[in-house]
DNA sequence: ACTAAACCTTTAAATATCCTTAAGGCCGGC
DNA sequence: GCCGGCCTTAAGGATATTTAAAGGTTTAGT
């Protein structure tokens, strides 16, 4: 899951990007209005986190720019009490919540979570395939009964792959969802980080449920092609 | 576990911080209500002492603030007899307990303890994981049956972990639990303890209990992984 | 109030982990 | 069987963590 945070204040963004990496979620940032703004409507993004006060372009007006690309992406509004009139004006706009500084980190995640549900992304607490278990809440990956340990990256993919699952997701995708936009396109790092996972969840005698489609892309499943 | 104490008086405040850190508590005050309540609905607390008569908000209203941001923290209230019309009053008001001044330490020892107890952080006398025991109420902490001298910081670190073994719990959480406002986030100090904390419980051939998850936390545990 | 010790923090260097790059071999499609 | 795309492995670079040591502050004892 991909977010982009929105504020002015880079000790605020360092705050959110730490804590919400170690919820394994791959985060993109943006210190004023215009640079949200653009990567609000060019990015992939499963939620923004906006601050309402913000240099160049209010929180307002880059809501209203995102909102313009017909994107329902679900925003999170930062706002102080103070600088809040109505609350009522940031639905109106378009958010989808908000909260008002100062807050705790759990509350935030609270948030997150509850907005990263909405759209039909996340069923229950269990992404399952195979004997394959992926734990949205915990993050903890298992095979049976034994758990896997995974790096950001690698947990981030097999996430991407998960809610796709029995579905053909394309190389540009993958980079799309999972990597920010520093990755090269032309670089092999998909492919190595689909290797490293591929070994740590097929260890012991399990079944492969990566399978490759060559020219096309990759399908989580139990079999490569589906049989009913 | 850590404590705010609101108090307007300075020598109170010092003496219930002295007491108190000497039994091991982390300790955060305030010497008005204003700063009280803010830190009160801000900070990250296991229990908050707050004296009935304070400048600028009153005790009621500091509770009142922090009550509605629907925290549940356990709060313990100093009245003096001649203040306190109606003991219901205060827990109408949402204290979980008070005391009338002038109080023996021990006593609101006692309360302390037992406030701390209920919200099933502390289930009973000890916490435990493999052969390392902490003492809830006499603060020894054994490795099998080596008792194991640590400083106040080193004990509130492994305390912290100790309530949440078997997690994750990331360089924020702990800086947030474990270190008052003044810690730099920015220093390496956490890193720092708990070095030196796994240096005193590895001694021997005790195997690590510590284990670092890169970019997301630490975890007190058996097992880095968990099998079932 | 002074001194010494204990403790906490900071800095910097060493180490470990993770991500990317690059090269060579393998496989599947034609 | 050839070619291009994919996979694997290893090495290098970047980032994160651990360790060591010195400096500063607090605490405790006299």
């Amino acid at each position: 899951m991909k977010i982009l945070i929105i504020d002015d204040e880079p000790a605020i963004v360092q705050f959110l990007k730490d804590g919400l990496e170690a919820n394994m979620y791959v985060i993109e940032s943006a210190t004023d209005g215009e640079r949200g703004a653009f990567l609000g409507r060019t990015g992939t993004y499963d939620l923004i986190i906006l601050d309402y006060m913000l240099p160049k372009l209010s929180g307002a007006e880059v809501l209203k720019e995102i909102r313009q690309e017909n994107k329902h992406i679900p925003v999170l509004m930062l706002t102080v009490k103070s600088e809040l009139r109505d609350k009522d004006e940031l639905f109106r706009l378009g958010a989808d919540d908000y909260l008002t500084k100062p807050f705790l980190f759990d509350e935030l995640l609270l948030h997150v979570r509850a907005l990263l549900k909405r759209p039909a992304k996340v069923e229950g607490e269990f992404y399952k395939v195979d004997n394959l278990t992926l734990n949205t809440r915990t993050k903890i990956i298992r095979r049976g009964s034994q758990e896997i340990y995974l790096t950001r990256r690698e947990f981030a993919l097999l996430e991407y792959l998960m809610i796709n699952r029995n579905k053909i997701v394309s190389r540009n995708q993958i980079l799309e969802h999972v990597w920010d936009y520093n990755a090269d396109p032309f670089s092999n790092t998909v492919e190595t980080h689909l290797a490293s996972l591929r070994r740590k969840l097929n260890s012991g005698r399990n079944r492969n449920l990566i399978h490759t489609f060559t020219g096309r892309g990759y399908k989580l499943a139990l079999n490569k092609l589906s049989e009913r």
